[in-house]
DNA sequence: GCAGGGCGGCTAACGGTGTTAGCCGCATCC
DNA sequence: GGATGCGGCTAACACCGTTAGCCGCCCTGC
């Protein structure tokens, strides 16, 4: 049995401290200088000390992708009692979101889930205000997902044609999967 | 004035069998294992040797994404000549292929595109049969790449519940976005 | 037939990466 | 006051992409 701490502090205060200057480090500087080295530097320490809080860097990201579930959980669920029922509303602000943390929403998603390590519930949690507004059609909200999925990530990596109407095709395809 | 080499020939002979043994390796064992040492390994010369024919690692991906692209413009296209006019039939082969090749998906689509290092009209050919079934409308055919790459890359990251029924979500989306 | 050039290998090495081993100062607790 | 352990540290390892510089061989021009 491997114990898992509860969910309210899976973390040491100083481990909070690692992942928050891991988040801005991320956010601010993107994947490729999120370094064992230069997340010790910005906390004042050497690599091989984050090692007595974190068993490797995996589980550093282990823990912002646990954020980025939470911090979207959030987002979704205000925009659902700003507007209840409203998938243009939740399509909005999983846009909105996703668009302001880039580097954070691709750190969460480019990789399988690591849900044994996560807390428990939280990955339904990200998932039920979509669900709700599909009236349970689990069908439907896993092509909606996969939709807005689609056209966030491809929007990250300028996919698409730098003239492209984007509002035009969310809408579009919101349109079509709930009319 | 950068010069490029002619779409028919871009590459020497031994660039191509470098690019051949680096798709090799990367659908074997995936992208942490393409590694210039051992990819010269499988070439059986050294890494140091595989810069007389690369610049950098980066411009051997370029090449491997565009023979994804490439590769997945064929399979589309010859679902449109087995079923013309039908989604149903691009949505499959569009899946068929990402499935079959992963790690070579991920590699051409998770990054921007270098557009520049491609050669002319590549990105246009792989979207012209999805743009053609979706009767030239722009903003549908953007919205139904978005949901066929979500659908792939989420399942790929293995993102879906074990038990989700990816088959009744593809139909679900499709019949949605071209009823 | 011979010189020159360049193609395509090679070794050695550099700086960066994640990570480990082992040491130590210091606070806390019996 | 002595033991424990937390949380720093340095040194080092293996691996990564990449560069510098050397060299053998083949092809060409004279």
């Amino acid at each position: 049995m491997t114990e898992r701490p509860p969910a309210t502090d899976r973390l040491t205060p100083r481990a909070r401290e690692i992942v928050a200057a891991a988040r801005d480090l991320l956010e601010e500087s993107g994947p490729a200088l999120l370094t064992m080295r230069t997340l010790a530097d910005r906390l004042g320490i050497r690599a091989p000390s984050l090692y007595k809080h974190f068993p490797d860097k995996h589980a550093v990201e282990v823990e912002l992708t646990a954020r980025m579930l939470q911090e979207s959980a959030e987002a979704l669920e205000a925009a659902e009692t700003r507007a209840p029922g409203s998938l243009a509303a939740l399509a909005e602000a999983y846009r909105v979101y996703a668009l302001a943390h880039p580097h954070l929403y691709r750190l969460a998603t480019e990789r399988p889930l690591p849900r044994a390590e996560l807390p428990a519930g939280l990955e339904d949690r990200a998932a039920l205000p979509l669900l709700r507004a599909c009236g349970g059609d689990l069908d439907l909200a896993r092509a909606t997902w996969a939709f807005a999925h689609g056209m966030v990530i491809l929007e990250i990596h300028g996919r698409f044609p730098a003239d492209a109407d984007l509002d035009a095709a969310w809408k579009r395809g919101l349109k079509a999967l709930h009319p």
